[in-house]
DNA sequence: AATCAGTGTTAACGAGTGTTAACCGTTTTG
DNA sequence: CAAAACGGTTAACACTCGTTAACACTGATT
């Protein structure tokens, strides 16, 4: 199974691109190695890799940034961020939750193999693509919404996002920073404009049930009732 | 309320499992013995426990696999891991947080009970949903005021954690300056003032069963009465 | 190339929430 | 009794959030 994974790393220092990508090829992982952020969207799209690979510091495009934009196509692939000690502790963070990884530069091989094969295997097991909220049953991976027998509610990527990280913390104030950083990668007052908006759509496409409420916590976040 | 706990109690060894689920039915808990993971997690599914305890190393589907999943569905419900000793402490500790605990095999059916009990007991502090006052429903966390079968009076999110610190010293007096540090986080004389608004909120809320009352205590605090 | 549908962002306005100030009566203190 | 302290209540205010709609961007389709 692992043998057989593609692997998309995005490194633009060709030597240590070069050696990871060798490392990594004796373990029996097929690697992608890109060059520059905009290198590695296109090459994602062609070659669909199981697993990414990616430097923060990139020209073209960095990886947090690449990131999101492949989350939009797949909501649940495998990402592991390299940085740099100089990255801000707080921003790093706000990525590793989902299916997301970290590792700080230097890094040994080890290490890195270690979670590739952890994140390779348990992926599948990590996120159920389906879960139950009141009388809904939410695919996170379909982004749907069914609603007992009836037609299934299509969701939106931010919304489907969205509403995982609620369901993660139901019954709990989710602050709003944490969904911020997590979800659009910053927390500016744009975003949390943003945000209210798709609290607003989720409250509909919910409010077949009256049992599942999203509660504002004025000046902290929000909470999932159900 | 203990005695009618149900516990999913997920262990692949025969005798072992026999033998724990009768010492915990014996006091009083209902036991679900599963034999594999899969088979715990579909009972998970069909009977809704209350705690679940599951051995590490299972065929099917391993209890860590198994948590994850069923952190999916609810984020808080307590577990318990038995994990044998050749299990390595890191990926144990990894787990130990949230409602979460282990114990190392071979254990005391005494150590699992006191644990058991600890977190079936620490769970229902944490939320009890739902207390009457009076003839009201105080749902604390729908954020609501219920008067007999009339439709729900909304409370904010400063209403329901006041109204909550004062119901769980019902008859006492509570001191001002303890409400003011967990609500306000601080207790100088705008917080006070600002207190004394909610106070007067709540008394508006409250007045359709007039045996309800909050009464001053004048240079201590309030007194809930009912 | 032009149009269209879907998605997400920004803007604008109104409602909700919490804080502060002001005024009042009551109780305590000197 | 007068002054001070305390608390009740209301209203004004500032700030946050809810909601709608317009707008921008992207891909797909014709």
């Amino acid at each position: 199974m692992d043998s057989m994974a593609k692997i998309l790393l995005a490194e633009d220092e060709p030597a240590l691109g070069q050696i990871v990508k060798e490392s990594l090829e004796t373990k029996g992982f097929q690697v992608l190695l890109c060059k520059d952020g905009q290198e590695a969207l296109d090459t994602y799209y062609q070659a669909k890799p199981q697993l990414l690979v990616l430097d923060v510091m990139m020209p073209k495009k960095d990886g947090f940034t690449l990131a999101k934009e492949i989350r939009m196509q797949d909501a649940t692939i495998p990402i592991i961020f390299l940085t740099a000690k100089s990255q801000t502790q707080d921003v790093v963070e706000g990525f590793t939750l989902g299916g997301n990884d970290y590792l700080k530069k230097p890094f040994s091989m080890e290490e890195l193999i270690v979670r590739i094969k952890n994140l390779l295997n348990h992926r599948k097991d990590q996120v159920p693509s389906e879960m139950s909220i009141g009388d809904y049953i939410f695919g996170f991976k379909q982004q749907t919404l069914t609603y007992k027998k009836e037609e299934p509610i299509k969701l939106t990527h931010r919304e489907a996002h969205l509403l995982f990280h609620l369901h993660n913390n139901k019954n709990q104030v989710l602050d709003r920073s944490i969904i911020l950083k997590k979800l659009w990668g910053d927390d500016d007052f744009f975003n949390a404009r943003s945000m209210d908006v798709f609290i607003t759509k989720l409250r509909k496409k919910l409010k077949r049930d009256e049992r599942i409420q999203i509660v504002n916590v004025r000046g902290f976040g929000y909470k999932l009732i159900c």
